[in-house]
DNA sequence: GTCTATAGAGTGATAGAC
DNA sequence: GTCTATCACTCTATAGAC
C-alpha cells in the first residue's frame, strides 16, 4: 500500500479549485473529498475548523500570491508603465486570460461575504492602496492617483465579472488592453 | 379568515430583496416565508417550479425594469453625453449609489450561474449591445463603440463589487463621475 | 360544488460537524 | 461512518368567493 503523505499546504491548492467551481456554498464536504481525494477524518485533521478554515486558508494563499508577485513588483519597479505593465501581464496569466474567476471577488458578492468580510476588504484595500502609492510617486496627487488605482482594480473585477457573464474570455483580454493604453496616455513623456 | 389580496407580481420584490440579501443558495425557503409572510403553500402556488421560477422570476423584471429605464432611453435618445448621462442617473438610483449590488452580476459570479446563464448572459448583452449602438451611432465605428460600452458596463461591475469588498459606497460613486466624465472626453466638440 | 389562496406537518435527501 | 439539522419540496386540510 502506498501513502502519499499529503501536506496541508498541498490541499489548498486543490481547495481553491472547489471553491471557483463549486463557490463556497455550493462546495460541498464530499465535492471536497471527491476533489482532493481525503476522507472527512483527514481534512478535519488539517483544518479543525471545517469549511470555514478551508476557505480561510484559500483566502491566506490568495493573498500570499498577491503580495508577492503583484503588490512586492509595485513597490520596486519606479516607473510607472513598467510597474503596471508587469501587473496586467501577472494578472493576465493568474486570471487566465478571463477563463478564472477572482474568488476573493465571488465571495465579496455573495452571501458568504460577512463571514470573510474583514479578509475581502484586505485584499482589495492592499491591491488598491499599493496601486494607488505607485502613481502617487509617478507625480499625481492623492485623489487623482487613488481614482486610476480604483480604476484599475474595479475595471479588472468588472471585466472578469463580465467576462464571466458573456462567457466570452476575449472581453477581459480586451480590458487588459485598454488599461494598459490608459496608463500610457496618463503619463505621455 | 381575512384575505390579503397579494398578487405574484407583488411577490417578486420582496424575493428580490431576499435573494439580493441572501444569494441563491442562502435564501432558505424558510429565510423566504418569513421575508414575504407567505407560507410554502402560497409561495408554491405562485411558483409551482419551486425556487428556481421565483428567482427566474425576479431576473426577468430586473430585465424588464432595464428595458423600459436603460435601454430604451439609450435607443431614443440622440446625443450620446445626454444618453450616457441619463443611464448613469439611472443606474446610480436602482444600485442605490452604491449600497445595492448587482443581482445578475452576484449569480454571474455564483454556482448558480449555470442554472441561470442565458438569461445572465441576455442581461449583458442587451446591455452593451445597446450601449455600443448608440456610441456607434454618433460617429464611432463598431469596434471602438464596443470597446466602450464593454469599459462602461464592465466599469459599472466592477465598482459596484470593489464598492461592497471595500464597504465603501463611494467607491461607486466616484467611478459613474468617471465614466461621465470620460464621455465628454471621447467626444468633445 | 368549484376555484383560488393559504398554512404547515411531513417527506426523503443531503448538508457539515465530529 | 454517524450524527443532527436543515434543505427543497409535497401534500393534506381549510378558508372564503362565486
Amino acid at each position: 500500500m502506498s501513502r502519499t503523505f499529503l501536506e496541508r499546504e498541498d490541499v489548498i491548492p486543490l481547495l481553491s479549485e472547489v471553491f471557483r467551481e463549486h463557490g463556497y456554498d455550493g462546495a460541498s464536504l464530499s465535492a471536497i473529498t471527491a476533489h482532493t481525494g481525503l476522507g472527512k477524518g483527514s481534512l478535519y485533521h488539517f483544518f479543525p475548523g471545517g469549511k470555514k478554515e478551508m476557505a480561510d486558508a484559500v483566502l491566506g494563499e490568495i493573498e500570499n500570491w498577491f503580495e508577492e508577485s503583484v503588490f512586492a513588483p509595485l513597490r520596486s519597479e519606479t516607473d510607472i508603465r513598467h510597474a503596471v505593465a508587469s501587473m496586467l501581464s501577472a494578472v493576465d496569466s493568474y486570471f487566465h486570460s478571463g477563463g478564472r474567476i477572482c474568488l476573493v471577488g465571488a465571495f465579496a458578492l455573495s452571501n458568504t461575504r460577512d463571514q470573510f468580510a474583514l479578509r475581502i476588504r484586505h485584499y482589495f484595500q492592499a491591491w488598491t492602496d499599493t496601486l494607488s502609492d505607485s502613481i502617487e510617486r509617478s507625480g499625481l496627487d492623492h485623489s487623482a492617483a487613488r481614482a486610476i488605482a480604483e480604476e484599475y482594480i474595479g475595471g479588472i473585477q468588472g471585466a472578469l465579472l463580465l467576462a464571466r457573464g458573456l462567457d466570452d474570455p476575449l472581453v477581459f483580454t480586451r480590458a487588459l488592453h485598454r488599461l494598459n493604453a490608459r496608463m500610457n496616455d496618463i503619463f505621455r513623456n
